[in-house]
DNA sequence: TATTGTTATACTCTATAACTATA
DNA sequence: TATAGTTATAGAGTATAACAATA
């Protein structure tokens, strides 16, 4: 999916634009990790687990909003790609850590990520730039549900 | 889909906040227009034809950036629920425009969203809140690709 | 009783290829 | 030759229910 560079009477609107920015970003930055064999999810659930060695499936599900059921093809793929190992907590739980390899394609995703990001953020010109992670962040912690 | 109240180690990413504030403004979003039985694409492409009699579903995937193809089961259902009627211009387009009931329901939507981005930019603290919009837009109008 | 990991399944959204009829 | 509308289909991503084993 690739921005249009239609005219587009309905950016106006902050929770469409909000969308539309989302979605260019989420192509460009999967069309980067493609080059590395990942998807965004991957490369999150690297970047979460990172220097931990105590995360289990479900806690990173919680963390990035993946429902346990959904982890476990997400985890398997990891796993079969040699990025990820199991440690039993005990009998029922298991903490996902980075295998070698895992250290190795992280190292990479945060190459990518880490320039992906600084790009992002020049594109917004000067003025704007220092306030739009904190209206973000205002938009994602949301009033009392 | 909704937002967890969990630390998230990721959220000093542009990239990453910008996707949660996108994930969580769309299913709040979702959840008040299914109050009027409608999707948020549906909404956008009545917000998208109100006052015109010209556009062709083609032209409005363009916009929106839906494929021709996706548009199909959208606009038939759209007609089914009586909102939008098909104008022939030629003998091979034709415009989509509202019926009446479509522009009673056009009203509805207009209310939910207007009230809904208001909503949303008050979120934001008032120092970061001009700053928004034309952040968006500066990362949605991608540079020469 | 609640939680972890899992299976199975379904639904939505999106993407691609191909066809027809018309411009 | 290119475009509009369509069909069919496939792949993601996401959602729910249920189960066994364990806390």
């Amino acid at each position: 999916m690739v921005a249009p560079h239609t005219p587009d009477p309905l950016l106006g609107l902050p929770g469409y634009a909000l969308r539309r920015a989302a979605n260019a970003m989420m192509s460009e930055l999967a069309g980067l990790l493609a080059a590395i064999d990942l998807k965004i999810s991957d490369a999150s659930v690297l970047l979460l687990v990172q220097n931990r060695t105590d995360m289990t499936s479900s806690e990173i599900g919680k963390i990035l909003d993946i429902q346990r059921a959904n982890m476990v093809p997400l985890l398997a793929r990891l796993e079969t790609l040699g990025l990820i190992d199991r440690l039993p907590i005990d009998r029922k739980s298991q903490a996902i850590v980075l295998t070698q390899t895992g250290q190795t394609r992280l190292a990479q995703v945060q190459d990518i990520t880490t320039r992906f990001e600084q790009d992002l953020m020049a594109r917004i010109p000067a003025a704007h730039r220092p306030h739009f992670l904190p209206a973000l962040h205002a938009l994602t912690a949301k009033p009392a549900t």
